[in-house]
DNA sequence: CTTGTTATTGCAATCGTTCGCAACAGCGGC
DNA sequence: GCCGCTGTTGCGAACGATTGCAATAACAAG
């Protein structure tokens, strides 16, 4: 494959996601290791096209649709996850730290998350009167965000 | 405007959306009486093709830019709603109509419903929170029901 | 009805993302 | 080390969706 000189991380550095993906028969390239590497050092989310200008500068010939081979492949994995915001990018974030709930604005589509504490006085109350177990990391709450309320005050025309 | 002779729908005709776009200020032009009739037509949801689909037979210029810009249009003043799918289709619906809650569970599809009293600190914890007006009328909760819970007691973690 | 203003449309370019395919490289076997 | 199988990559084309802009039509006023 390429041969620019990798900015020096031994197999010993090898990342907890690059673990994961070897012992599920993946093979491990420089492409991938890079990538994990620019998911893992970021704290909450993360584009591709960050992660591109991020890897592009040291690495050139990294390609866009290998970076996105690359996400699909992790959240498959199980390793990442993804949410579409208001304007329409996409962000990735590292797996783990359990299903966190989504708000949905159905105006601006705009897509904040939730913390599970709010939520789960709900399931208790769900389970206590209907003997119901519910499951509430995988439905999403949609309403309207807090900027639409403020523009929505006045209607807008162009 | 394009000169087609429209299939036959008065003014008496129009229907809600119609109106309460013409209140919002906005045109009413052709486009948008057959694609808020598309829309109209349909229970559930249907997609930004299906409606070409549906319009291009009859009016063969309608654009899809139109289309999309339109919908967009329709979310904003309040009056259909998108989702995405997981098949990454988006999807519209109209908007408004009842608020129901339902819990559906994922082994026996029982469905059965919920008082909304029970849902409704959770939208004001939200609001205070989040500034986030949840429409809770809109998501089914899933899970697992009191009669499978007893009778599986034992079988399937994921 | 005619006119003027301006929101709206059609078109083509564009954006972000996905896909098909040939070239290439990781990894296990020699 | 070298070889070969096959998963992976880069490239470019294609896809759904969006946007800029000039032409056009809706609506109000005369």
């Amino acid at each position: 494959m390429l041969s620019y000189p990798q900015p020096d991380m031994g197999p010993a550095s090898l990342s907890k996601l690059s673990d994961s993906l070897r012992e599920q028969g993946y093979r491990l390239t420089l492409q991938r290791e890079i990538i994990i590497e620019a998911v893992e050092a970021v704290e909450g989310h993360i584009s591709v096209d960050d992660i591109y200008q991020q890897v592009h500068p040291r690495f050139p010939q990294v390609n866009l649709s290998t970076i996105y081979r690359t996400l699909e492949l992790l959240e498959q994995a199980g390793l990442v996850g993804h949410s579409h915001f208001h304007d329409g990018v996409t962000k990735w974030h590292r797996a783990g730290e359990g299903h966190h709930q989504h708000l949905i604005c159905e105006r601006c589509g705009a897509e904040s998350e939730l913390e599970l504490s709010v939520v789960a006085p709900l399931a208790t109350e769900i389970r206590e009167r209907y003997g119901f177990a519910a499951n509430l990391g995988h439905f999403a709450i949609t309403g309207i965000c807090q900027s639409c309320l403020r523009k929505g005050e006045q209607p807008h025309h162009h």
